[in-house]
DNA sequence: GTCTATACACGGATAGAC
DNA sequence: GTCTATCCGTGTATAGAC
């Protein structure tokens, strides 16, 4: 299709020179990663060819194997990219609210992830499958979260003292349970809009926490 | 490797005649669903070749492709066959415990899934993958389940019933949640076994029931 | 009518030209 | 550093042996 428009290049180049070989080389890499996560996204890790990502991005094949070793390569890339830790965003918004609003956060958090998400969703699964198979991309998936769980039992663990009174989970167990059983929901509504009304999710979360939980329309 | 063994084919052979077309061909399936059924669970869906599925079934790629027009075809068929609805198999259990002990067969029920069928799990998880590309694929699995989860939600309603106050969920909703969380859980656990203690999954089932929950070792 | 043998297309990967 | 040419493996399809 169209070339990269070049253009776009002049806010980081200086008035002296072109572009230097490193700077050509990382402008030629993020050009691919655009690339790739537009194609991986609408086909999927298998069903996207280096070659539609090259040619995606106004290369060839060559161009691609040329900056990343091989299509793992290139999909770990992206993934690193993308996973600005949404745990860490998540973590923030969760400090903002008051104690008794988190099941509200997190029903809505689900229903956005569903309407916006749905191609990450899809590759991270991938990815996950894939280091299912592969020991050193699962020590990579194991290893690289633990702080960020800490963290976020932490933060949590502090909204917890402003219930006065005991909850039956620590932060982190907390945590766990809602990321858990939003990733379980999502999985079943992607393929089922209607599996469950959406206040469940909170209702849920409500009833984890021991907060008042009306039963709504349900029975 | 070895050929099939044809001796073990004597118990369904009249001792008037050889097998019928019929029966050699649904003999030759059945060989066929066997050997998918133990590559495709070691080496995943993408990652097995239909050379590899014929030779370990003792035929040629040949054979597979006249018992079944595609790969993905053997693969729903495969699927098909494991699918003796487990969600049955769980609501009958459910009817033998009393109310105050589902939250112990659910934990039981999650670690003997991780133990046992991992490999499947990767399976049911590449489906879903190529269903949320595939638009009949999708309408399949979203079909298939309404009743399975009325029936097993009517079986828990009967249950809850039995504790003598309100929940706050009806029993389609209790088993959905469940169930979404067991499966949140096991994909986190399958890359980090010591993603949660194993009696966390059986304390949240007590804390959605309203069961007394006390905090184990945590804190 | 079932399976073997073979052909073809396509995608990942590599070597070498420029 | 990018691209062309090429190799190999695998899904797909078909012709023909038995």
């Amino acid at each position: 299709m169209a070339l990269p428009d070049r253009s776009t290049t002049d806010r980081t180049d200086p008035p002296r020179r072109r572009l230097s070989r490193a700077e050509q080389r990382e402008l030629t890499r993020e050009r691919l990663l655009d690339a790739a996560a537009d194609v991986f996204n609408r086909l999927g890790y298998h069903g996207a060819s280096l070659d539609a990502v090259a040619e995606a991005a106004g290369y060839t094949k060559g161009a691609v194997y040329s900056n990343f070793a091989t299509k793992g390569d290139l999909f770990l890339a992206l993934l690193q990219r993308y996973a600005v830790s949404r745990a860490r965003v998540q973590g923030e918004a969760i400090m903002a609210l008051p104690f008794d609003k988190l099941g509200e956060y997190a029903s809505r958090a689900l229903a956005d992830q569903a309407r916006a998400q749905e191609g990450w969703d899809l590759l991270q699964i991938e990815f996950w499958l894939a280091a299912m198979r592969d020991p050193v991309l699962r020590e990579t998936l194991a290893g690289g979260s633990a702080e960020v769980w800490d963290e976020l039992g932490e933060q949590i663990d502090r909204k917890f003292a402003e219930a006065g009174r005991p909850i039956p989970f620590t932060g982190m167990e907390f945590a766990k349970l809602i990321n858990a059983l939003g990733t379980g929901l999502l999985i079943n509504l992607y393929i089922d809009p209607d599996f469950i009304e959406p206040e469940l999710f909170e209702r849920a979360t409500r009833v984890l926490l021991g907060l008042p939980a009306e039963r709504g329309s349900a029975d």
